[in-house]
DNA sequence: ACCTGAACACCGTTCAAGT
DNA sequence: ACCTGAACACCGTTCAAGT
């Protein structure tokens, strides 16, 4: 009773391929599986179809990337409309941040592969607005967002990968191991050198930059 | 004639297998054909023995790029003796980023894959020792070593993988092409964003990182 | 124009068996 | 302990042939 077809086909038919619905397909094995999946082959053969299909809409897999990352940039929260600029800022940028970690092999492709698409320009023209909006002059505020953005992707892009949670306990013991006479700065800043949570250490370098383009003019 | 051995075997002996072998081959086959092809199987090729004897000397694809990286550390410039020290502090950040620049796909890898030999080890005492020269307290210095590191590693990851050059052309062109009455700051800035040599950009991040790093406090 | 099967040229990692 | 052949389970991309 169970295997009774309902209709001629058991399953729905085979949707038509468009750009579109293999973005989709990639952003629901992302979500699934995690990038690693997101391939070319198992995309097809989530798709019902041959890899070689998938490439009329898509022209490589780093391309397939960086269409799902404009994807999920749609879900990112804009700007508070309360508080200071810096804050404003500030809640942004973790915001963009916080969705990077939830996949952070995917920031890692986005460090390479540039988002151009609608939401990542509207990234772009929030932060701009907050930057102008607290008298950072023009050039400034252009080359300062590249920074902001490129501290986000790399933070999360950090997290990406096999085993970089052993990589920094390695780290971590050789700052503590380090000789006070070969290295008397790391031995006297080992604690400091690790403190703080991921958290506080993302505000302060938030901060820093912040500062940072504040204060620094852009050279000519 | 030619074909004749000289001894019983026509081929030097077969090395013995090293870890340092090992990851002295990898870096032959960086610097000769790129990280792609830094493969198990290709390095197991080279040295004329199967991939699975590999495993003896390296946990897997992702430690063996970290040992390659920590062996390329050894050939950064060290600091220059003379100058202010926020000049020395660029020029040691600038050699770094340089080295990286050089093989891309390694500072993608170093972004998850943190090093930990004595030639990283070396660096973080530089940049501590710089910066507490001039006057930074411990705990930013420390926090900001972090942060010099990370905007180095990232800059040269940006460079690595397939189309970087077509990503980047497309950002370019959207950003130009942005409608000024959605995108009012982006149409006034569009110049700006895209302007600057990447030497004067990096030079321009490197002095507002330390810039934020001096006038930003850590919390508590 | 779009779609496909099949092929080319690779991967990382594991495991049982040898020395 | 170290080393290996062979296998498992995959990859991206191209191309000639079909519809």
């Amino acid at each position: 009773m169970s295997t009774a077809p309902r209709s001629r086909r058991a399953r729905p038919a085979k949707p038509a391929l468009t750009r579109e619905g293999i973005v989709t397909a990639a952003v629901a094995i992302l979500r699934a599986e995690g990038l690693r999946k997101v391939t070319m082959r198992r995309l097809a053969q989530e798709l019902d179809t041959g890899p070689a299909s998938l490439y009329v809409y898509v022209r490589n897999t780093d391309e397939l990337h960086a269409a799902v990352l404009d994807e999920l940039l749609g879900t990112v929260a804009p700007a508070p409309a309360e508080g200071d600029w810096r804050e404003r800022l500030e809640k942004v940028l973790t915001a963009y941040t916080a969705m990077l970690l939830q996949h952070p092999s995917l920031a890692r492709s986005a460090l390479t592969a540039w988002p151009s698409g609608p939401n990542y320009l509207r990234l772009i023209e929030t932060l701009l607005d907050l930057l102008r909006s607290g008298g950072v002059p023009r050039e400034q505020a252009a080359w300062g967002v590249d920074l902001l953005l490129q501290h986000a992707t790399a933070t999360a892009a950090e997290h990406a990968g096999g085993d970089s949670q052993g990589d920094r306990q390695a780290l971590t013991r050789a700052l503590r191991e380090a000789p006070a006479d070969t290295h008397p700065h790391i031995a006297a800043s080992a604690d400091a050198l690790l403190s703080g949570t991921p958290e506080a250490r993302l505000s302060w370098a938030f901060q820093a930059l912040i500062n940072g383009i504040e204060h620094t003019a852009v050279p000519h």
